[in-house]
DNA sequence: GCGACAG
DNA sequence: ATCTTGTCGC
């Protein structure tokens, strides 16, 4: 889209600063979905293509019950901070080829634990008023001990004095991972599906799904 | 001022 | 994110 690629990094924080204002942020648990959508983008070496995929899982059996893609060109660069301006378009392409609506989307990447509070999940989840929240591997923002070492502990993320999300083990003996609430869930409710999500790998299977879909239908775009 | 920095 | 095989450990 031209407006996105045109867009400098300082008009896309304003935008993130307009789309807060259209956070909700519920300070109690609710009820949990019976499905979730994961969504992860893979791209090209070496050219502006990449791939979305938007998975629908069942939450109590773990299945897959359908997968989404969408190919084409990014515009806009990788910067920290501003990672939604470069992947939304094409995960709502991906979204939109689902045949349902998605009950909650479970993003690559951080919600609320973000340097103005408003990373990738928060974005998609305002964007299309849908529960998200966000499953990072890495660090970002917000620092707190280490969780136990077993499968379903967790600790604070803190940053600037406010709780932005948890440190959760998804594996026994395995790195944590980082859950920041998105848009109309609690954090709870974030670590509780993300460890139910979660089998036998440290990523719980809607984002793994999503990854290993985006990453197939990339490398199938390039060869056949 | 310097370094760090989701994917 | 991506370039990349086998290998050690839970």
């Amino acid at each position: 889209m031209a407006t996105l690629s045109a867009m400098r990094p300082d008009e896309a924080e304003r935008v993130q600063d307009e789309l807060r204002t259209r956070l909700v942020l519920p300070a109690g648990r609710g009820p949990l979905p019976g499905t979730v959508v994961g969504l992860d983008v893979t791209y090209d070496t070496g050219s502006d293509r990449a791939v979305a995929a938007a998975v629908l899982v069942e939450v109590s059996s773990r299945a897959v019950l359908e997968v989404a893609t969408a190919a084409g060109e990014v515009t806009f660069p990788y910067v920290p901070g501003l990672l939604a301006f470069r992947e939304v378009p094409l995960l709502l392409a991906a979204i939109d080829r689902l045949s349902q609506p998605p009950p909650l989307l479970i993003c690559d990447g951080y919600g609320v634990a973000h340097p103005r509070r408003f990373g990738l999940a928060c974005h998609l989840g305002v964007l299309l008023d849908v529960p998200a929240f966000g499953v990072a591997k890495t660090a970002f923002v917000g620092t707190g001990p280490e969780p136990a070492a077993h499968r379903g502990a967790w600790s604070d993320l803190t940053d600037r004095g406010e709780v932005v999300g948890r440190r959760v083990r998804t594996r026994d003996h395995t790195k944590p991972v980082f859950v920041s609430a998105g848009h109309r869930i609690a954090l709870a409710d974030c670590t509780d599906l993300a460890v139910r999500l979660s089998a036998g790998f440290r990523i719980p299977e809607p984002t793994r799904q999503a990854d290993i879909s985006s990453r197939a239908a990339l490398r199938a775009s390039q060869n056949g």
